[in-house]
RNA sequence: UUGGACGUCGGCAAGCGGUAAGCCACCGGGUUUUGAUCCCGGCAUUCGCAGGUUCGAAUCCUGCCGUCCAAGCCA
């Protein structure tokens, strides 16, 4: 009944924006109705969570209209390529749930080539011998027009020969490129004769020495979707000024269909940078520990700080698609993570900042094994058996000698629950010479065994904690934000991006973590109890050297508050 | 007078001429053996600004303002 009051009442989001023109053109009787899109990353680096964000879109509205989205490297660049980014970019996809057909712009360079030559033999395109300083120069400024180049009226034949051996090797880099001829004095820069292919000799990680010639991204891309038989080409908003010489290469030569571009506004995250350029100098510089530092905003990042590919999707539909430049706070990329986690998570106890406490009372020697629910929430998760006994440990901030006013913790004379097990209440505080604080001791109440006194009487807080004898060192990274600075756009004039690098990012403690845990598969998720959400390393976690990566903390209204008094 | 794109709550974002959805954040209140979770309630008389058209405008028109993109032989 409620549910079916909530389906009528909820108002459903509407299709966005690219989804209205793709429904319009199936309208329209485009395409054979069929809708065909593609993921087209160059592979110079490791997927961040804005490809993330282009992964979803395409193969989502793949999936919504029952037809394909390809998996397309845009490998028209020698010079920053590479095989290790290949494998990477395919395990990230894969990873994130999609299953694609791959494909490789490379696999078409013969194609390219014969409509190069297509293009020269309509006089459409021109040898252009000038410095790429002469070109420059020559372009013109968005106010000021272009000059035609002296080479521009070369004819077919010279253009042809000069071509056919650029493409045999016999001119050195940066001597001369094919150009477009289109128009010198166009509006839109893009248009002032544009360059089409440009001579590298550099070996190629999948066609290896055998083209001394690469094509650039304005003359492939179109031609690469028309290939595939692409309806709709998804690409980011700075491609906006591209798209009328992606349409004039397409109106210009034999090509098989003309799909259609459509442009939208790339993710920027609050507390991070987006650029591949910035990633790789923190890996290669050694400021992390690699393209998949949990710290990093890299799918591979990602995942090995804990997240799950179900929450990066749920992220992905729940920012949307607009042509809004915008920048979305990483705050709610961690409420979703959270609200994944509190729902699947194992519950279990680690003290991160370990004071001992012993029980006067309790019998010396004794372990008893205490019974602990795994979540709340769901007791089909079952439970498990957590050791207590005389000596434990607990959080050295669960502990105030002079408590402000609604400190619900432990305190001198002060009753609290240790969860699952007993009341305890602080009797005495044990000091070094210098004023520390370095043992408590406090006596227990037998009768609250499993937490629940017979008597009635309520405590207000509620404490983790492990048993001293039985508990296991475990190595904690503490993740924070990899940068200070909320939007890394507004940087200050003459600062670096580095210069915002957040010193506290990773804060390693040696904690302890109650016993079942060195059983916990690498990548596992749990919820340690009053902290936050942790998951077993995957790069360095062993049973016998555990090691559990914060994924995102918990909510805590109490740091809040008491952040707000100050 | 360069061209193009974009401006709806603190952050995302619906809305497409019929009188401002939703989510996050935030602020109350309740439940709780996690100060977590959960539950209940509040949160834009106004849509960059100014005019105009209309019975009626966030939606249409005009002008202005602001932001982003564009002068790679990168993608």
């Amino acid at each position: 009944m409620a549910a079916e009051n909530n389906q009528t009442e909820e108002k459903t989001k509407g299709p966005d924006f690219i989804r209205q023109i793709i429904n319009e053109d199936l309208a329209q009787g485009k395409n054979d109705g069929k809708v065909h899109t593609r993921f087209p990353p160059e592979p110079n680096g490791y997927l961040h969570i804005g490809h993330g964000k282009s992964i979803c879109l395409n193969f989502g509205i793949a999936e919504d209209y029952k037809g394909v989205c390809n998996l397309r490297f845009d490998d028209t660049n020698p010079t920053k390529e590479d095989q290790e980014y290949v494998d990477s970019i395919i395990e990230d996809v894969r990873w994130l749930g999609f299953d694609p057909e791959i494909f490789y712009a490379s696999d078409y360079f013969d194609q390219f080539y014969a409509w190069a030559l297509e293009l020269i033999d309509a006089g459409k395109a021109y040898v252009d011998s000038q410095s790429a300083d002469e070109i420059r120069q020559s372009r013109g400024t968005p106010t000021k027009p272009g000059v035609d180049s002296p080479y521009r009226t070369r004819s077919v034949e010279e253009n042809r020969d000069l071509f056919t051996r650029m493409t045999a090797g016999e001119f050195e880099e940066g001597s001369c490129i094919l150009r477009a001829k289109i128009d010198m004095a166009h509006q839109n820069m893009n248009m002032r004769d544009p360059a089409i292919y440009r001579i590298r000799k550099e070996s190629h990680h999948r066609t290896g020495d055998k083209w001394s010639i690469y094509p650039m991204y304005d003359f492939a891309h179109g031609f690469e979707d028309a290939i595939e038989g692409i309806t709709h080409s998804i690409c980011t908003l700075e491609f906006e000024n591209h798209r009328p010489l992606y349409d004039w290469f397409l109106n210009n030569v034999s090509a098989p269909c003309h799909p259609r571009q459509i442009e939208f506004a790339r993710l920027n995250l609050s507390y991070t940078v987006m650029s591949k350029r910035k990633l790789l100098e923190l890996v290669t510089e050694g400021l992390v520990a690699g393209w998949d530092d949990p710290r990093m905003p890299t799918l591979s990042g990602f995942r090995r700080r804990g997240y799950t590919p179900a929450s990066i999707r749920r992220f992905a539909r729940e920012i949307g698609v607009s042509k809004v430049n915008s920048l979305v706070d990483i705050s709610f990329l961690q409420f979703i993570i959270r609200e994944e986690l509190n729902e699947n998570a194992d519950r279990a106890m680690a003290v991160l900042d370990p004071l001992k406490v012993t029980i006067t009372n309790y019998p010396e020697g004794q372990i008893e094994e205490l019974e602990a629910e795994n979540n709340p929430g769901n007791p089909e998760a079952g439970c498990r058996m957590v050791p207590f006994g005389r000596e434990i440990y607990i959080e050295r901030d669960d502990f105030m000698e002079e408590p402000p006013r609604k400190f619900f913790r432990l305190a001198p004379g002060k009753e609290v629950r240790l969860k699952h097990a007993y009341f305890i209440t602080c009797d005495e505080v044990i000091k070094d010479n210098n004023g520390n604080v370095t043992e408590l001791l406090c006596s227990y109440d037998p009768a609250t065994k499993g937490g629940d006194s017979p008597d009635g009487r309520k405590v207000k807080g509620t404490l983790h904690w492990v048993s001293a004898e039985k508990a296991v060192e475990a190595e904690v990274r503490l993740y924070d934000n990899l940068f200070s600075l909320e939007n890394m756009d507004d940087m200050e004039e003459g600062k670096d991006y580095k210069d915002y690098l957040n010193p506290e990012s990773l804060v390693i403690r040696k904690a302890m973590v109650e016993p079942s845990l060195v059983d916990a598969p690498a990548g596992k998720s749990f919820q340690f109890l009053r902290q936050g959400y942790f998951c077993a390393d995957t790069g360095d976690h062993s049973s016998a050297h555990p090691v559990f990566n914060r994924t995102v903390a918990l909510k805590d209204s109490w740091a809040k508050m008491q952040k707000k008094n100050k």
